[in-house]
DNA sequence: CGAATGCATGAAACCGGTTCCATAGACCCA
DNA sequence: TGGGTCTATGGAACCGGTTTCATGCATTCG
């Protein structure tokens, strides 16, 4: 009744095989060629006996590398966050890469905790979707050659690859349709903008449209924080204003359209009748429920991300590059047309 | 202009702080008992000077762990994962193990190969959300006493820690409702059952009790596949029968859910006038739409699961544990009363 | 006052791989 | 037949930590 509790090594191999620790690793590291058909073929018998898996953990301590990417997200519960875990995870597999994923919470001493955690194992490069505020623990994973892909959000400071979308266009894009659409009053909900640079660009982008275009009154920006009656306090008084004669709300993440939504059925106004909607993120269930959103492929960018980090692995230097996935408009119920006042 | 682009190393620090390694090594251990303040600051002081961060992965090959937790799901992009994630990342952040997540797609060949790929990284312990078949590379964890803990389905053959719910039970309390509620047609559509036992035992449950309370020709078991047009074929088929007069559909999960919900949208049927909805899990969009669902609190599920884990790397070695998490009936407008026929 | 005990520290082996260098035998050529 | 090349293999050092064991000095005790 032996019980082979400590996994087999790479000595056990060698010993059932009869060959050296050497010749197994060669074996393992696919230079095969200096190695004879017999001793070939006594070397697999051995690892399948023995239900040998070489340990990357002291692989990694010689050539340095881990094979693992670290992906630290401000949201996981964010279904835009999910899809781009999806995209990023399947480049990684595809390259023999695991995900190290972790999860920021919007907190930014959780990030810095979970970028030292990160670099403790050693990661081979980091995907960062950050809350914008952790510069310095960055740079040294920097100075270490440990490349780094931001996602959807800038870091004061940091010259890297980024992946993220031209939120001022985007923004652009949909108030553009809002107004052909025949709405005059708008409003914009975001989550707070804190440092991070896409909420920053787009409310930005908002605000200096509304003022192009001289439509009065119309903006307002409001950032959701503790208080739970803020966000029904400020639909009300959007509501009930009297200056305009078509209103939409814009939100600016699938996160806060949901709270936008839950708050104007509770309060009794109906979309598209009362109000028109419009979304950044393109969850799965705006379909159904028909809202009109901005839709970014965000598996896409993880996709991108993911390969971006994969292609500096492989020695790319050049650069860094920004890359921009595009956004499209779906059109849905929430936003017809309304006749002219 | 000297780039210092090697991580530093404990003989680093042992040389700025001129100690020797084994000193650095007791300050890093938390076990400083037996070292001088003279000692412990210069030690200090010369961490904070080089940026050093220990290496988990030289660290690991001699203590043989990694405070890698894997966990291997099912679907990334299912929300009721996603929130297994966001449980279970709190625990493991909290007990200061990172969480290393793979996403098998529902492949049982990709889930084999991502057990590899976990084992040679040395992982402490590994929650499972499993595609139902891959027992042999199971066991060769367990062989290496490397904990497993089973999430919401069961493996052939495991005797494991296991986090889920009643199935049958949840199932009952539904249909119960449903029949108290006056419908007396239900379809059950599940997605393929394969080897997953949670879907067999909620369809077995399904059948059992439409069998007892002898509602005839009410039950129908419809496995998603890849034919398009099955969905709507089978909708059709359902609603057009005349032999009951008040009608639900049942669906097994977040995504079939959204299925139907757009195939019902598509036909142009409507719910609830034409038809009741009710579904297992709760995505937080059913709460806008108003479906009602049975809720399974997926977050507790991670959390329970992440628990066990730790407790068993603790040292726990009693006998394993099922650990149930209560389902609630989250009753919303898809299933209003019906007048008796 | 010599021996025992406690404190603070260091040398070296070890974890499981990779890699550099050495070497033995086969083969080839002059 | 001796020296050079090629093939197949092994010994040993190394990666960056931890751990065991040893040791030198102070202090305490019989």
């Amino acid at each position: 009744m032996r019980e082979s509790q400590r996994r087999p090594t790479i000595a056990d191999v060698a010993r059932k095989a009869g060959v050296s620790k050497t010749t197994v690793s060669r074996f393992l590291s696919d230079q095969a060629e200096y190695i004879s058909e017999e001793t070939y073929r006594k070397i697999e018998q051995a690892i399948q006996a023995l239900h040998y898996e070489p340990s990357q953990m002291a692989r990694g301590l010689k050539a340095k590398q881990s094979r693992l990417i670290g992906i630290l997200v401000a949201d996981i519960a964010n279904p835009f966050t999910t899809a781009i875990l999806r995209g990023a995870e399947d480049v990684c597999h595809r390259h023999h890469y695991s995900l190290l994923v972790c999860n920021s919470d919007n907190d930014p001493i959780k990030e810095q905790n979970y970028i030292r955690t990160l670099r403790s194992h050693h990661i081979d490069g980091l995907i960062l979707h950050t809350t914008g505020a952790n510069q310095s623990v960055l740079l040294a994973l920097q100075k270490e050659k440990t490349p780094v892909v931001l996602l959807d959000r800038e870091v004061a400071g940091m010259h890297v690859d980024l992946v993220g979308m031209d939120n001022a266009q985007a923004t652009y894009d949909a108030l553009n349709y809002l107004v052909c659409q025949g709405y005059n009053s708008i409003a914009y909900v975001t989550a707070p903008t804190a440092d991070i640079s896409t909420r920053m660009e787009r409310v930005q982008a908002f605000q200096s449209f509304m003022a192009d275009r001289k439509l009065q009154h119309t903006s307002i920006v409001f950032q959701i924080e503790g208080k739970a009656s803020a966000l029904p306090d400020f639909l009300t008084t959007f509501m009930e204003r009297e200056d305009a004669h078509a209103k939409a709300i814009f939100t600016g993440n699938a996160v806060i359209l949901l709270q936008v939504a839950l708050a104007m059925q509770q309060l009794g106004y109906r979309v598209p009748d009362d109000v028109a909607l419009i979304s950044f993120d393109d969850p799965d269930w705006a379909q159904i429920v028909g809202i009109t959103t901005v839709s970014q492929s965000a598996y896409e960018m993880g996709v991108l991300a993911a390969e971006r980090l994969v292609a500096r692995l492989g020695g790319d230097a050049g650069d860094p590059q920004r890359l921009y996935v595009t956004s499209t408009l779906q059109e849905r119920d929430s936003t017809p047309k309304v006749a002219k006042g």
